[in-house]
DNA sequence: GCCCCGCATGTAACCGTTTCCATCCCGCGT
DNA sequence: ACGCGGGATGGAAACGGTTACATGCGGGGC
């Protein structure tokens, strides 16, 4: 039924070694034996069974990839950018997503062990140094935007605090001065550090910042549109909403129109992601760029580079870059204004910038 | 190093094929023996081999998942869908994106016989003749969105030329005529019914189409600003523009609100697919809604049908109702108004209708 | 008491590659 | 002429599971 190394060995008069040499490039073969194994195979339509290669080899050629969630244009971008690295260096994307609990990541990780070559988790929730322990530690893992500390794992993230600060300093330079902040979920790594960037401008602005004005969100749009209906009900209202990231940037706007206020006359909103659909809001969003789909790409050459190496490569650690790009939501004119990022610290020489679009 | 099956023998005292039976649940065992097998495999945190297991029963438990692109929120949702589903059943998930040519898609499909247990196709461009063709008839496949006439095959896809035709006829009952289009990717699908149904529409409303009316478009934002761009020149100018999906209405509202002109007041502006963001748009987004992750879903739970029955289940061919959902960038009020889908097809018994959000 | 049946388990043959090692052959140096 | 090195090839043992088939054993029906 289905054609096996062993017929094109038959078919071709050699043995299923020198078939395997030539198909694979390895060894010495005559070169009118290569031409003839060739033929026949190709006649055949012989393709290898994948299954028992990796049994042999163990290799998969195959990465897995954890995300938290789906939602939204951010996880779509970071996907692009794995699956574009990944098939440029001939490897395989096997996706996996909802997964918050450490719990759920390891078994996660479990059900994919031997299927994959490397695994990237996005999980900005996860103890990483926990997970490592539990981990076969041949296999290559990186962490993007994960919570700090672990030395033993390549680790990829993002100048959240950066960029948060870069952006409050803005709309401080703008004139406003009650600016409230749209938190993203709770002991989520870049949430926190976004928050933490904002605490730091307001602090640097010498504003006194109300407690009031840090609003629970979760990433998610409805947060958007909740954390709007607490603001209005606060006084002095806010001139300002810095929200931790785009999706919910876009559901406040939203809500805030809504409710008869004009964005950015009465309160101007800001994001942060840049998402691509970010620009054709109305008002466009001002937001800080993160090269997200470069993220994704970055992890996979990451990956691609540990296994190899066998996994005992000089672990990386990098902090992208990010860019605060100010459109119309903020109150502003148009164009890309300041760098919001410290430059990168890299474990491994090549700078990573973003790109500006 | 690593622990095998035959450790797992050893250790409990019993033979691999016991080990084997308490592992899958296969066999009679007695419950003494399941117990100590599954302690002993604790212990030794024994993980089987994926690789040798498929070699052996040829499942890998594994689906392939093959797109045309992912930029943007739809297919964001799709793999939102397909990934649900699959965790659901205890499935993986293959990405792959970035295949328009019926070149690309044989070789990535070339690439991932053996690895996956089905796959699912969503590419409007391809002929599924040519493809079911060249492809192992017990290679269960699910076509998604492509166009018509295959019927070795299971197929979805939604009811394009009904939500266009709702659409039009939402429009015209407002008291627009002259009602551009902007067109998707000529040769697609998707693009082509839903083109088919502004048409319909038109004729139906006994409006004489100016063919200028029907804009040059790509299902990509760039193309919404170039046909605005296009659009402003004509005279008269149309008072409502329908795009053949919302990522190109979204950038169309941005130009037209950019060249100085009032949405909806100037020009209604609609969309096709619902994509989450659609709602909070200003105005908000008048469109037709497609249960993307459901179409995703629904495609993940036929593939894993087929494999169960070893491709030769009937096949299955259904088309997903779609739903006009009018909200402000039509000019009109809020709220769910009708229908846009004719029911469904199926192969199968159980109607699948989209369900309201 | 014997036979037969069926449950619990073991043995070993696969699944389709890769790869180590042996073999063969040819040409070259002495 | 002969040994030697090395290139081309073949044989067979892994890789780690699943599973068909064999085996052993206890119990029930006669």
């Amino acid at each position: 039924m289905t054609v096996t190394i062993r017929d094109v060995a038959r078919v071709s008069g050699f043995s299923v070694a020198t078939v395997s040499r030539v198909l694979n490039g390895s060894g010495p073969v005559k070169d009118d034996t290569r031409q003839r194994v060739r033929e026949v195979a190709a006649s055949l339509r012989f393709s290898p069974n994948v299954a028992a290669r990796s049994l042999s080899t163990r290799r998969t050629h195959t990465l897995g990839v954890l995300l938290p969630d789906l939602h939204g244009e951010f996880f779509s971008e970071v996907i692009r950018g794995v699956d574009q690295a990944a098939q440029a260096e001939g490897y395989h994307v096997l996706v996996s997503s909802s997964h918050n609990a450490p719990a759920e990541i390891s078994a996660a990780l479990a059900t994919m062990h031997g299927r994959v070559d490397g695994v990237a988790i996005m999980s900005p929730v996860i103890d990483a140094r926990t997970l490592a322990a539990e981990l076969p530690p041949t296999l290559p893992l990186v962490l993007l935007n994960c919570a700090g500390g672990q030395d033993n794992v390549d680790a990829l993230d993002i100048d959240n605090r950066g960029g948060a600060l870069a952006m409050v300093r803005h709309l401080v330079a703008l004139g406003r001065r009650r600016i409230a902040f749209l938190c993203g979920p709770e002991g989520n790594a870049d949430a926190d550090a976004r928050l933490g960037g904002y605490r730091d401008g307001m602090r640097g602005a010498g504003i006194t910042a109300d407690p009031e004005w840090e609003l629970e969100g979760d990433f998610q749009q409805t947060a958007g549109l909740a954390a709007v209906r607490k603001l209005l009900a606060t006084s002095p209202r806010p001139d300002a909403l810095f929200a931790a990231n785009d999706a919910m940037a876009i559901a406040a706007m939203s809500a805030l129109r809504d409710a008869g206020l004009r964005v950015p006359e009465d309160v101007a909103v800001t994001g942060f992601d840049d998402i691509p659909i970010a620009r054709y809001m109305h008002p466009a969003l001002t937001t800080v760029r993160v090269d997200i789909a470069g993220l994704g790409a970055r992890a996979v050459r990451t990956l691609i580079d540990a296994v190899a190496r066998k996994n005992e490569h000089a672990r990386v650690r990098a902090t992208l870059a990010t860019e605060l790009v100010v459109r119309a939501s903020c109150g502003a004119g148009r164009g890309v204004v300041a760098e919001g990022g410290i430059n990168s610290t890299l474990g491994r020489g090549n700078a990573c910038r973003t790109s500006l679009a």
